[in-house]
DNA sequence: TGTACATCAGTGAACGCGCGTTCACTGATGTAC
DNA sequence: TGTACATCAGTGAACGCGCGTTCACTGATGTAC
């Protein structure tokens, strides 16, 4: 039986490995698509023997789904803890638009893989978007929004979010131009969902601003 | 040296294969990844040998992309059909969402074949856009859109046209549904754009009849 | 403290098979004369 | 009209190799006594 000693170094051994192999394979997924990745180039950029890499997973797709699992429930905690103070539904959409720029500028990779292997998820329904879909709810309960978006305005807000990290990652924007780009499409999301447009605009603005100052 | 008659036969019994094949790739790849299917199962559902495969395209990657290719050219003749009489930038935005959503209802396997294998062109400058960029200029250049159009016009369009696609495909809508999604999607979107309320209404609306009575 | 033993992640050579690609042959069609 | 020949898409068995997966062994670390 091992100690709590052992264990521990063991375990310590064991993740290491393991975060090289993930690491390792995040920027490999980054560049080219999964099938075009043999695992061996993936235990030689985690500088690991291949054998590990079956220690750690089942399999190539076992791998491949760690990966995405990873991502998502990163970006899932980033927009939890970035919206924990918010309760304005209106604040929380802003926010979790924000968030998604921030880690397409600042994670290019992990948003770079997640936006490869995202089958849009449209459905108001879908675990993925519940959160979102609880804002613009609420939003649409407390007449923020205009009748249209009672049903169809998680998909508007979805591709607005899909647009804006596609296109930071894609045009390798700077913080300034991917918060100013943030700003206008939020503009014009936020009117379209029938939010006021002084009210949209200070939103958008605050968000910016926020970006920017998060440079520091 | 073949006579007009010889060529005219083989061209036949050779674009008949062509076709086969494309079809079958069409149907699997809509199914499955590219990397996921076999050659053996695209020529068995073509119900062609295998070395015909090779007769018509250099390697997998070539067939892959020559479909691809064909998709997006069918869908650019769509959208230049259904523009064809329309000079008003705004209704020819709104011809192109229609297309989108007609294409994603009638079109099932090629507009599924199309998200799978969409690296979101954002650019303004990409030439996939360029047709939809030369609308948004001239609606802009017209004062019809609020300046942050101006930039990030197209990026908003894109994303919910994307969106729509996504949502006809992925929730299996009927065409009275999807005619009835569309109009919301593109009535958010447009009043986004800056396009006055009553004007959009009247776009949508006239876009959802269209789609609606085009199922006769 | 030292020796024997247990555990378990790490290692990398070897395996084997799925799948892309090749190629010698067939068959259908047309041409020459 | 009939026979020999040319062309070229179609055919499918065979090949071979890239890559996922296995497995017997190693090494590091800890435990027993």
């Amino acid at each position: 039986m091992p100690t709590d000693a052992s264990s521990r170094v063991v375990n310590f051994r064991s993740a290491r490995t393991r975060k090289s192999l993930m690491d390792a394979g995040l920027q490999l997924f980054a560049e080219r698509p999964v099938d075009a990745v043999p695992i061996d180039d993936i235990v030689a950029a985690a500088g690991v023997a291949k054998g590990s890499f079956f220690n750690h997973f089942e399999d190539k797709k076992h791998f491949a789904n760690a990966i995405a699992t990873e991502i998502r429930l990163d970006i899932e905690a980033r927009v939890t803890e970035s919206n924990k103070d918010l309760s304005d539904p209106l604040e929380r959409l802003a926010g979790g638009m924000r968030t998604a720029a921030e880690y397409a500028l600042t994670e290019k990779n992990r948003a770079i893989v997640m936006a490869a292997g995202f089958r849009m998820a449209t459905g108001r329904d879908d675990p993925l978007n519940a959160g979102l879909k609880k804002d613009m709810d609420a939003a649409c309960a407390k007449g923020l929004l205009r009748p249209e978006a009672q049903d169809a305005g998680l998909l508007l807000w979805l591709g607005a979010c899909h647009s804006v990290m596609a296109n930071i990652i894609e045009r390798g924007l700077t913080r300034p131009k991917a918060a100013e780009r943030m700003q206008d499409i939020m503009i014009m999301a936020l009117i379209g969902l029938g939010v006021k447009q002084a009210k949209s605009r200070q939103l958008a603005k605050q968000s910016m601003e926020q970006m920017l100052t998060s440079s520091v």
